[in-house]
DNA sequence: CGCGCAAAAGCAAATAATTTGCCTTAGTGA
DNA sequence: TCACTAAGGCAAATTATTTGCTTTTGCGCG
């Protein structure tokens, strides 16, 4: 009787995992988070508050679900440059979409549920968009920190400010960016 | 009506507080966070949980009270050696504590909150720590990093892999203080 | 000291959310 | 096509939350 991570597509089960998400998309959108329940949810999604119950458990694991599939990058990091550059850009991009308020809102969501696996999956996509960046600096030559230092240099402290502190500045996460890059690889 | 934040101490308020807070964490210890609820917790603290309610909200305001205060430092940071030396024992104990079950679920619960107060506090509790790292330093002349440096790149890194991904390595740890160290400063 | 005030707690009724058992529906694969 | 099963609907039972009103407690003041 357990329910599949991946429904089927066009089958019911996908049919209501996606009327359920929209309508918890719409409510984060238009209201309160604190105000939103899973009856408005479900009487939204135009499904019963018992479907959503079995499914997802409670109300913060749904929303980690919601969360962290809108947190699924689209496309591979856009090529404009040197792979330095292209990574300024992205993490630019990406700081701020993390501290607006909807993302600090996701990010908490992630890690407000019991079950670990949206946090994990999160920081997986993370990784992803920055392998790309050292693929990319591995074909053309460039010295390139690893995956571990991005992640922990530049990765981390912009998001430890946006949990506990401040939002991150602007040019502060081009700060992280150059301090990380290796030794003489200079800014053009 | 409006609670007071800090009761004056020996007062019904400060009494009723205390037992909640000892309630919690009785229950903490002993049963699984996910069946915790507020008429259990205001049973065993022997009150009535209007109270709770009143008082904190709901049980995840309460829980990050709690768990904020469990995380404020009881003592500096013992002084057995050279500053760095200090840091490093100090540093490697901070992220076992943190990456221990317990530890884990007070960050959680710290960043589920919709208050971001304890967030800060918890945040501003490490920080007066480390800045008596960097007190002692000074006062010996030794080089030190900054206090921006350490949270950036010794403590972020360690609540992001806490949070997101796996419990830090027994010497993950050194390794970021050793990176974070100024040029020069070796270990002895 | 004892009185009055206001903050905070208790109580209980009203409301709302959650759980659960049982039934129905809709896809899947033989 | 048919039977099987996962998943959804419904409604009753349970549990949590909110709220209006009352009572208690501790503080400041005369």
């Amino acid at each position: 009787m357990g329910y599949r991570e991946n429904p089927r597509p066009g089958g019911r089960s996908a049919r209501v995992q996606a009327a359920v998400h929209q309508s918890v998309r719409d409510m984060l959108a238009t209201m309160d988070r604190a105000d939103i329940t899973i009856p408005m949810i479900a009487q939204r999604a135009n499904v019963t508050p018992s479907t959503i119950y079995r499914r997802w458990g409670d109300l913060q694991e749904l929303l980690a679900d919601v969360a962290a599939s809108r947190l699924r990058p689209e496309a591979e990091p856009a090529k404009v440059g040197s792979p330095r550059e292209d990574l300024e850009a992205w993490a630019e991009q990406y700081a701020d979409e993390m501290a607006s308020g909807v993302g600090r809102q996701m990010l908490r969501d992630i890690l407000s549920a019991s079950d670990v696996a949206n946090a994990e999956k999160c920081s997986g996509y993370t990784q992803q968009q920055l392998a790309v960046f050292i693929a990319r600096a591995k074909e053309q030559g460039e010295a390139f920190p690893t995956l571990t230092e991005l992640m922990d240099h530049v990765i981390s402290p912009v998001i430890y400010r946006i949990l506990f502190d401040q939002a991150p500045g602007p040019d502060y996460v081009r700060k992280l960016v150059a301090k990380v890059m290796p030794e003489g690889t200079l800014k053009s």
